[in-house]
DNA sequence: ATGTCGTGAAAGTCACGA
C-alpha cells in the first residue's frame, strides 16, 4: 500500500494537480491538509472519477483536512479526543475546535491527517495554542498505543515544526525570533515521538525540504523547510519499505507551497495483492 | 517592498492567515 500526505493549500485551486499526482504515483491513501473549504464545497467528483473515496472536514475557508482512499474509509474520527480549540485570538476549554484533524482506518492502518497550528509568533496566543495542541496529540498517541501497542498508527501532515537546524533553510526563520524552530516547539515534537512514534521518511530520505514560502524566490534558491512528516508507530514503521519527497510538485503552474510525501507499506498477509496466485 | 498566495466580504479592493 502506498500512503501520501500533502498540504494542498486549497483543494479547489489544485484539484486537478492533486488527483493527477495521486493517479500517476499510484497513491492508495492521500491525507490532505489545508483544503480551505467546507465539505459541501469539496470537489468530490474528480476524486471519485479517479477511483477514490473521500472524507473531508472543514468549517470555513481556514484549515480543513481530508482523506482520499481507494479502499473504503472506516471508523472516521473528526478531531482527536482532547484536541484543544481556539477562537478570536484566544484559546480556552470552551473554545470551539478548528478543522485540523481527521482520522480513519484504511487498509489496516489507523491514519491521521493533521494540520498543526502555525503559532504565528513567539508569545502570540496562537503559539501557546500550538504547544497545547501538540501536547494533547502526544497524550492521544500515548493513550492509543498503551491500549493497543501493536496498532499500525500513522500521524501525517503539516506539523509546522522544523525539528533540527538542518530542516530550516529559510533565512527569515531564526531561532529566538521565529516560530517553527523554537526549543519548546522542538521539545513538543520530540515528546510526540517519545510517545511511541518515529519519523518513517527520514531514515530513507535523510535530507530535503517539504515546504518553500511563495515569497522571496524561496524555491529557486532552495530556501525551504522540512515541516511535513509521516510519523508511525512501531507496527507502521516496520511495514515501511520505501519513501519519497516529491520536490517536483513545487514546480510548474500554480503549485502548493508544500510538496507530497509518500511511504510504501508492506503490511503482510492483510494485503491480498501479495498472496500467490494459487488458483492460477 | 511584508516583493506570494488563497479565501470571503464587499466590491472593482481589502482583511486575514500562512
Amino acid at each position: 500500500m502506498r500512503l501520501a500526505t500533502w498540504n494542498v493549500n486549497s483543494i479547489r485551486a489544485r484539484v486537478v494537480r492533486t488527483v493527477e499526482f495521486a493517479v500517476r504515483e499510484s497513491v492508495d491513501v492521500l491525507l490532505m491538509q489545508e483544503i480551505k473549504c467546507k465539505p459541501e464545497q469539496f470537489p468530490y467528483a474528480q476524486f471519485e472519477e479517479a477511483g477514490y473515496h473521500v472524507e473531508a472536514h472543514g468549517l470555513n475557508q481556514w484549515n480543513g483536512v481530508a482523506i482520499a482512499s481507494r479502499e473504503p474509509i472506516e471508523d472516521l474520527e473528526v478531531g482527536f479526543p482532547g484536541m484543544p480549540g481556539f477562537l478570536k485570538g484566544h484559546e480556552g476549554p470552551d473554545a470551539p475546535q478548528e478543522a485540523r484533524a481527521i482520522g480513519a482506518t484504511v487498509g489496516g492502518v489507523r491514519a491521521w491527517s493533521l494540520y498543526v497550528p502555525n503559532g504565528r509568533a513567539l508569545g502570540d496566543p496562537h503559539y501557546a495554542y500550538k504547544l497545547h495542541w501538540l501536547d494533547a496529540l502526544r497524550q492521544y498517541t500515548r493513550d492509543t498505543l498503551t491500549r493497543d501497542p501493536g496498532l499500525p498508527l500513522s500521524l501525517t501532515g503539516d506539523f509546522n515544526i522544523a525539528p533540527t537546524d538542518a530542516d530550516n533553510g529559510d533565512p527569515a526563520v531564526v531561532e529566538g525570533v521565529s516560530t517553527h524552530v523554537s526549543p519548546p516547539e522542538r521539545a513538543a515534537f520530540q515528546a510526540l515521538l517519545d510517545a511511541g512514534l518515529s519519523d518513517t521518511v527520514r531514515p530513507l530520505i535523510p535530507t530535503g525540504f517539504t515546504y518553500w514560502d511563495y515569497k522571496q524566490l524561496r524555491f529557486p534558491r532552495n530556501e525551504g523547510m522540512r515541516i511535513d512528516f509521516i510519523l508511525g508507530s512501531q507496527a507502521f514503521a516496520d511495514a515501511v519499505t520505501g519513501a519519497a519527497i516529491h520536490r517536483n510538485e513545487r514546480k510548474g503552474e500554480a503549485p502548493s507551497d508544500h510538496v507530497p510525501i509518500v511511504v510504501d507499506l508492506d503490511l503482510g498477509s492483510a494485503d491480498e495483492d501479495d498472496l500467490p496466485m494459487i488458483f492460477g
